[in-house]
DNA sequence: CCTTGACTTGGAGTCGACTCCAGGTGGTAG
DNA sequence: CTACCACCTGGAGTCGACTCCAAGTCAAGG
């Protein structure tokens, strides 16, 4: 399959799958005759692959050093595991952040729905917490948690 | 408190700080008579909130957005609640992302470990599994879930 | 034969979010 | 008095990750 196909798949752009390339994530892909790329199924799983850790915020200098072990061979499949462990480790914390972050945001969107008199999803938050709103505006319901 | 303070508090630098508050999504602190930020509760608040948004992937125009609503006044909550919301949906993608991202490096990093010989945490993952494993070196165990 | 359109290249440009720097000020301590 | 230190400013620089561009090549259709 050529390069527009796997665009269309994946959803990332030709320039940037090009540039997946350039930057050595993605191996140097087979040619026609005439130069033009065409894709086959393991190419494309890697990029799937790269697409799926590129989502979740793994830098590109890391990942090309993954897969750069890979290509290596069976021998460093401990050195793979180090960055693997490693990785997953900031993408907990980032959950982590993350998930403290949609929790204020909940909090703020049920706050407002309440002032809005729209009323919120389930009914809590009665008036005292309205009275405190102001101030609220940009205070976590659990500052340090 | 000045801004070194600040700093240390909250771990962003004194560069931060002040580009948080060039860029609009600090309201400008007062000074001392030597012009000396002194940043209040209030502002230290607000610069918490910011940054728990930041670390959450939030831009910087959609943060500046808001707190131009909020402080117009009170008549701005359903804008507010509308951009809150919107956030909350492509934080909740992101999360989702993630979360799958999550589980492909948990499923690696097991299936290094049982390559390894060292064994998993769970003995899951026998041996038919490591047979395979050189082609699903970069395959998800659900690829498109 | 000529045009069209999908592809190629190397290199430059953009964008978001900081981060750094030179040069200047003000208060305090030796 | 001088040195030092933390602070100030405007502006430039960096970094990661794309994204765009001009100019060129090929295969197929009219």
């Amino acid at each position: 399959m050529k390069i527009a196909e796997v665009s269309e798949r994946t959803g990332l752009s030709a320039d940037t799958l090009r540039f997946y390339e350039r930057s050595g994530l993605v191996r140097p892909v087979t040619r026609d005759r005439s130069g033009i790329r065409v894709y086959g199924d393991t190419d494309l799983m890697r990029i799937e692959f790269i697409q799926c850790m590129r989502k979740a915020g793994l830098p590109i200098d890391v990942l090309k050093a993954y897969v750069d072990l890979v290509d290596a061979g069976e021998h460093t499949l401990a050195d793979r595991v180090e960055i693997l462990t490693v990785q997953r480790g900031e993408l907990l914390a980032r959950l982590r952040d993350m998930q403290q972050t949609l929790d204020l945001l909940n909090y703020k969107i049920d706050l407002y729905h309440n002032k809005l008199g729209k009323g919120s999803k389930r009914g809590r938050r009665p008036s005292k917490d309205v009275t405190r709103a102001q101030e609220m505006a940009y205070a976590a319901p659990t500052p340090a948690t």
